[in-house]
DNA sequence: CGATGCATGTAAGCTGTTACATGATTGC
DNA sequence: GCAATCATGTAACAGCTTACATGCATCG
């Protein structure tokens, strides 16, 4: 029904009001472990066929000089984004995880025993850094203010924590080997 | 340079030896958590992309009088892959981490509370379903015979329980406020 | 007054999807 | 013999990316 990007785009404005395409197009760009690029390419034409079919509005600012349009969600729009989030339980859904990482790691024995060790310290150190970054970000946010930011957040750190106990698995393997 | 597709690919190839498109694409779909339905559209094309750059090769079987091609892994092929690993410890690679439940339960906020519990509850269920699955598939792997393949389903593992202790706490707090 | 950032967009290309088509083989 | 599965592909399309283009605003 509606892509990963266009849940996303409409939830943004549904949580932070009547925006612009360039401040929806920050958020998803400072969004924590987003999958997404957030290109011009992509979010002005899906914009344009949110607009199309009707599930975003759009007003030009007469306030300001600059063109710029102010986006907000249609009663139609709000409709889709809750059907969109209560697709979260198919079962399709749940099984798809996806691990950059951890794709590599099956098939890291083609490497020489000292680059395997040596990459998966690497990862480690860079998966460290990341959860630093996540706790950071569960830091900003205020639990009574908007609960499911927060649990979203605290999602993510205990998302990174479970791939640093993986990859410190992975890590003690390589070193009793050696 | 490569794609997250090619990539795979090229690592099951090295992994499983010379074997034919159809059982990779199988190895693909039966992948646990995988992201990738692997249609024919996509491993076919990929697969002589691959072949026109040499990075694998493909040998009919004269022993079968099918029209089935072996294709195997050429050193070229190999050193591409070694490369594709190496880039697993980029930045960006770590951070990409995309779980399209958490996308949705930062919106949950537009549904109603009765149906935020229960779409909780529903997806809680999926997930310890989805942990028992890869169980099921740990539990399948030799340790000694192959020990990134264990070492994955360990990771698989792992980000499951992650997510379910997140959903706990999801359905935690949704308790709470009722 | 020039650099940087704000803001909007387009064009071309890549990678994946669904849906369709074909034929051979195996199991009941 | 017929259905299911093995096995290989193609065509049309969807969605996202990079790279480019444009122009206004703000700050030094």
């Amino acid at each position: 029904m509606l892509s990963e990007l266009e849940g996303l785009t409409l939830g943004l404005l549904s949580k932070h009001g009547p925006c612009t395409a360039y401040s929806i197009r920050q958020m998803l760009k400072e969004a924590p472990s987003s999958h997404w690029r957030a290109s011009a390419g992509s979010i002005y034409p899906l914009l344009a066929r949110l607009e199309k079919d009707r599930l975003i509005e759009g007003e030009d600012d007469p306030a300001d000089g600059r063109a710029r349009k102010v986006l907000k969600l249609s009663v139609a729009g709000r409709k889709k984004l809750k059907s969109w989030i209560k697709h979260g339980s198919d079962a399709d859904l749940i099984a798809q995880l996806f691990d950059p990482v951890r794709n590599r790691i099956f098939f890291m024995e083609v490497l020489g025993k000292q680059e395997q060790l040596r990459l998966a310290q690497e990862i480690l150190c860079g998966m460290e850094e990341h959860l630093h970054f996540a706790h950071q970000n569960l830091k900003d946010r205020d639990r009574d203010a908007d609960m499911f930011d927060y649990l979203g957040a605290t999602g993510a750190v205990l998302a990174c924590e479970a791939r640093i106990k993986f990859m410190k698995q992975v890590v003690k393997e390589l070193e009793r080997q050696s």
